[in-house]
DNA sequence: GTCTATATCTCGAAC
DNA sequence: GTTCGAGGTATAGAC
């Protein structure tokens, strides 16, 4: 039996679909009127209203209102799930450890519930990430700068690793901190605390260059960039037209 | 009619169903075996399994398979959902303006559909969160250190907005940025650059102080600091066992 | 396990 | 609208 659904059930009647589906390894959906309590990390209540929860066989919980991608309460897999009656309401416990964190779920009333027996093997493929950028640039260094020499990539200095680490065509130690879109002032602190640790960790005389690579920046970003010293290349995953390599200015379009 | 749902529909029955909930502000599910496009920003194709799709009445869509805490394929509040059929197959597709994203979602076989017509008025309570610790030393501006004195939230520098700013018992000028859980190297970039701001718009000879104040620091976040000579004060929101800063005779006064 | 950085991050608030 | 930073961020990869 693949699919169990109820209806308006008495709450009796919702239980113990659930438990079945609990211990079979269903997924779990639940629709009604419910309270809930969090706490441990931090803590939060939420009063009576209409939700759905979603408790999935790996031990994730999700409970969604009508409005938002983010559920308002949640635990993240692994956690154990307890069904219970109370008053004859149900109560759904979730327990996480390290750290312990609990969330309780009362039911005043159920519209629906379900237990979903889900088979899914594939994988999503995903194209169009900081890691095809990497690669462009890798097959390509003069899309960079001409004559840009990629020599690692990942090579750890003490405040991190440099997501492309080179030597510009007169030899000179190269940072490059890749974003796959628009950036702000974050990734040019990044950048800087990249090049900073390189240059203490090499010779002081020789001076380190530090390259933003982006689709774009903002204005404050780029201020910030000229404060510091460092450069920025327009260059977006995949090639699309806001990060045509063949350029004619650095800084692009606005 | 606050609920409606059918198990192993005929595909047209679940469309119809789907529907009648979508013009009528529910939140709909549908579980089956799918194939998922995703298309724009990046790109993913996902190939058959089975999941579980949700979708909002703030426009909302959610993909999840029977793992994880995010959902496979998702697409935020605004977009808007068509229902189709095509070769007996039920359609869906999600589209989103600016930037202009779709998923289109095509169902081999359906094991459950519902429409839920929830209601949800009450807003999640929250405690614990980096305001807390904002005011926690706001209170008991001694708590960071003593003769520390705040003179301004959110003081606006050209490289973003300084926590707290204040001035300690020598006049010296002092930012602070706050973080509500152990940190790393992130946040001393983060505090470095507000510091070099502020220094660079202030009299050249006066030197900035920065303190991070969080829980913990990582070993890595430990050296940055050593290094940009920052400062770091242990504090949590809530003031619990871990940032006390002087445990016990703390509380004399209610 | 902890640490580090990315993400189709999401979300809210300030501008 | 864009920008910026927080988040119970989640998640993957490295150590």
């Amino acid at each position: 039996m693949s699919i169990s659904a109820l209806s308006h059930p008495p709450p009796q009647d919702a239980h113990d679909l659930l438990e079945d589906g609990l211990t079979a390894g269903c997924l779990l959906t639940i629709a009604g009127r419910c309270e809930v309590d969090y706490d441990e990390r931090t803590a939060s209540y939420l009063g009576p209203g209409e939700r759905l929860v979603i408790v999935k066989p790996d031990g994730t919980l999700l409970l969604h209102t009508t409005e938002q991608r983010t559920p308002v309460n949640w635990q993240p897999p692994g956690c154990t799930h307890h069904l219970s009656m109370s008053d004859d309401q149900l109560h759904l416990q979730s327990v996480r450890t390290n750290p312990d964190e609990t969330i309780d779920i009362r039911f005043e009333h159920i519209l629906h519930v379900s237990s979903l027996d889900l088979t899914d093997n594939r994988e999503l493929e995903l194209v169009g990430s900081e890691e095809d950028l990497r690669q462009q640039i890798l097959a390509d260094p003069a899309r960079l700068e001409d004559g840009f020499k990629p020599l690692a990539t990942e090579r750890s200095t003490s405040a991190g690793a440099i997501d492309i680490y080179g030597k510009d065509r007169d030899g000179q130690p190269v940072v490059v901190e890749l974003k796959r879109r628009r950036v702000g002032p974050d990734a040019v602190s990044q950048l800087k605390r990249y090049v900073d640790a390189l240059a203490r960790e090499t010779a002081p005389e020789t001076s380190v260059r530090g390259i933003l690579v982006a689709p774009s920046v903002t204005e404050r970003a780029k201020s910030l960039l000229t404060a510091e010293e460092l450069e920025f290349v327009s260059l977006a995953p995949q090639s699309k037209t806001e990060g045509a390599p063949t350029t004619l200015t650095d800084f692009g379009t606005g």
